[in-house]
DNA sequence: ATTCTAAATAATAATTATTACGAGATAATA
DNA sequence: TATTATCTCGTAATAATTATTATTTAGAAT
């Protein structure tokens, strides 16, 4: 199975049409360059399909959030940042830069699991963990 | 120290001017009613100081978060949400509303601190770690 | 207490980000 | 290949925030 049929399937299994745009879209996000913006997403598939419309990927995107195909990343800035991964993990949050990036840890999922279940919150239910992780790196790295 | 006098200091000591625009935002920050928004703000102290301008309400918040006197909460909306509560905590994100509340859990706190002097990223200094918690309360619950 | 001045405010324009809308195009099924 | 519900494009509308600027003011210096 080629990356196209690859693509189209995981579309029709989210009950999704498999259009070319969405097929597209799709793509853009499964490079998975740094979370992206709406915009971001445009700006990169505009070259290969000029003819998408800003408004396709934004309505596109609300689309793919609703079937589960990607989510948006909790921030402080005014502009959604989407994320394709959509398997449990965390985020750094890069001080000095809107940088996102993913942090996995089976270890602290496990811990905090053990905890909430030691720690109930009275009469709350609770779908999701994420710890948002603030910092910088340090001088010596350069990515 | 009335709390005139109280939110004067509050402000002399972040190096503010204490104007009475001011002094009102930061007063109806106290009531902390929800993670407000600078509308929110806007339109709760237009009553009292009908003079009051959006911008300027827009304009002090961010001089306050400069200056630490708030933060911002990271959500996945379009919206800026604001927190007059500076010291350690986290939050619940109650589904089905855009209410957020507050979580404070001292052994949270050092469970995580230790995880994470324990389990260093390389080359990355945490500065803040925060939990977001989502989920619902259930049909009990009435607030 | 008055004067001075840098900073703050109000009003509004401009910008940015997103959503709404409707006419035409298209994927999927028969 | 015909049908039709859905999708896309282009643009208008809305929402949220930021920029601009003339006027006002808090607080320091007289």
């Amino acid at each position: 199975m080629n990356k196209r049929e690859k693509l189209k399937h995981i579309l029709s299994s989210a009950g999704l049409k498999a259009t070319v745009q969405r097929l597209i879209i799709l793509d853009a996000l499964s490079d998975n360059y740094n979370h992206p913006t709406a915009e971001n997403i445009y700006k990169k598939i505009k070259k290969e399909y000029p003819s998408i419309s800003l408004s396709t990927v934004y309505n596109t995107l609300e689309i793919f959030r609703k079937h589960g195909l990607v989510r948006i990343v909790n921030t402080d800035s005014v502009t959604v940042r989407y994320d394709p991964v959509t398997d449990k993990h965390h985020h750094l949050f890069l001080e000095d830069s809107s940088k996102i990036e993913d942090y996995y840890n089976n270890e602290l999922d496990k811990l905090l699991n053990k905890f909430f279940s030691k720690n109930k919150i009275p009469n709350f239910e609770i779908n999701d963990l994420q710890v948002q992780i603030k910092g910088k790196y340090n001088k010596l790295q350069t990515n």
